[in-house]
DNA sequence: TTGTACGCGTTATCAG
DNA sequence: CTGATAACGCGTACAA
């Protein structure tokens, strides 16, 4: 109930006949302080409810202990896994989240960042927006030094550092494990090329014909956000093919859209992998909840956001150069489930 | 670069030949300030690449325009949705959100709950971890009257608000829905029943029971934390039990137990619906993917997330007396999908 | 080991 | 409409 005002140190201080300075200390846990007065001290605390001011603080020692944290969107099972191993790292450091979502419109992005400078995060983590075009408004980030790191959908910048998975290796083995089983016809379901992601993921798809000699057909190229929708949607444009031209296996840049296209393919009739087999990418539980079960690259959100926010505190302390290297390039698997396997296929009991 | 002071309002102060005071009011709009030098001290914070200092304006305002979001865990499919509905209420009227994840731990909820408060957040939005007993950890906000949102999972508290579904009622027409189906040995897939979401869902499908003549059994209730592996061991627990003892349908407090419990099912032999048909809660998207389709209960994440940010904003801005009504029930679907469809069942073609 | 004194960048108060 | 000045709560030289 009571409106009454904060206890502040001096409240302490007053308390014990003490200086204000010397209970700072002590609630700091200086050595310089006597054991028994930092005793007194803590106990005072505890007994007045003291609790400290963040900002009185952040304002004298320009360090906030908080991460901004800035994504395209929070709702995606891959994005969610980024956080939560984010929060874990962070909170184990005794750092705090502030997280935005850009919704991916760059222009968000932008609004974002600046809130996130003002609010004098002592790091940035970012995901980049599907259309970004520059780093331009991370400009007062880089000229005040202050670390910024890129995850997932990144761009190279000279002074910060990337994590990432091997999207093109990841695409280029799914490819080829697709060409094994037999397929010719792969069509790749993308997104913007403007993003490392989905261009690593599209140069992977396509060397992986050409080192096989396949020919790439821009016909078998689509871009899309990879949505729900996308996914459906795809499925009609192969459905609408002719049959000689349609493809017999399709490699989705993620799960999402494969599933949609999976679905709509059954619907029509088609059987999976027998007539089109299927990759995505991502592992998100759909791919193993769908009938056949998804081929997919897997690849841990938890892992990423941890090394991300890891490294980015590990620098923040002084114990690493985070610019000593570039990049951080975690591993990705492939998953390898009945959608893919032709060579195996009919066995329905 | 430059390893320079940040720009400050006199630094604008001093290139105007005018008061701090008044660049001050100027960067706030103050019309107080006359139009023009308005335009002026704009114009200069602009060219001098002025960013306000969030902290030192907290520490004399003493508001924060920040909020503290604690929940159970960041990677859920409703979580995440809530989140994002929150961060986009919250960006709209100029306020952060600083995220938390308790990991299911009353502990962790404890010590995030006092960073929070730490950190001065305007409010606290909050969802309970799993075995959190009290609110004993939350006084601090009574105390100083910082207002608290509870949603999903809540505790009735006098100085507080609740956003939440009426879980009962989705239980109880959840429910209803098999036993006209021609269900009559209804098996409970629940929660900790300390939380109200799961044991409003419990009391509805107890009541539903009751009220068509139904016996409840205690061997057909079984709590877990409705992970993928809770679901899959409960359905070891159903196949274990004499066929006569079986379940002709589940009702799981989530979607992810469902289906989990169904696919395990199902590769023992089992027809869904016609063996034991399913219903779930959440409307998770796997609930689409699963075949058939799982029966659930559809709630927004995102409207609750934008509901309890709206809210508590009206409130901090006077808007509104958050406590003028003691809880918010927003609006909660049953989607009646092909795994509770006893009557249309065994259309395969 | 502790105290004094000042400054961090902003806003509020008061006076003009 | 604008300026001078005092806070806000804490950390830290420097002195003792």
């Amino acid at each position: 109930m009571a409106e009454n005002r904060d206890v502040t140190i001096y409240d302490i201080a007053r308390h014990l006949k003490i200086s204000a300075a010397t209970v700072s200390r002590g609630l700091n846990n200086n050595p310089a302080v006597s054991k028994n007065t930092r005793k007194k001290i803590a106990e005072a605390a505890r007994k007045l409810g003291y609790q400290s001011n963040t900002f009185a603080s952040s304002l004298r020692s320009k360090s906030t202990h908080t991460l901004g944290v800035l994504v395209p969107r929070l709702n995606s099972h891959f994005m969610s896994s980024v956080l939560a191993g984010m929060e874990k790292a962070a909170n184990k450091h005794g750092y705090n989240l502030i997280i935005a979502q850009s919704l991916e419109e760059a222009e968000n992005e932008k609004l974002n960042a600046e809130t996130m400078f003002n609010k004098r995060v002592d790091g940035l983590l970012i995901s980049l927006a599907y259309d970004t075009p520059n780093l331009n408004h991370l400009e007062p980030f880089f000229k005040r030094n202050i670390p910024v790191v890129f995850f997932d959908r990144v761009q190279p910048h000279t002074s910060s550092i990337s994590v990432v998975i091997n999207n093109y290796e990841a695409a280029y083995n799914i490819t080829s494990h697709l060409v094994e089983q037999g397929c010719r016809r792969i069509m790749h379901l993308g997104g913007n090329l403007l993003r490392n992601v989905y261009k690593d993921r599209f140069d992977g798809y396509r060397q992986a014909l050409k080192d096989r000699d396949l020919p790439f057909q821009e016909k078998l190229h689509l871009v899309s956000a990879l949505s729900e929708k996308d996914g459906t949607e795809a499925a009609d444009y192969m459905l609408n093919l002719p049959a000689a031209k349609r493809p017999d296996a399709v490699f989705c840049a993620n799960d999402t859209s494969a599933v949609y296209c999976m679905m709509a393919l059954k619907a029509a009739g088609l059987r999976i992998p027998e007539d089109v087999a299927f990759a995505g990418f991502n592992n998100d539980p759909i791919s193993k909840v769908i009938e056949p079960n998804l081929t997919t690259v897997d690849y841990s959100g938890e892992i990423m956001g941890n090394t991300a926010v890891t490294n980015l505190i590990n620098h923040l302390k002084g114990l690493s150069n985070l610019y000593s290297t570039n990049s951080i390039t975690l591993r990705a698997d492939l998953i390898i489930r009945a959608s893919s396997l032709k060579s195996k296929a009919g066995g329905k009991k």
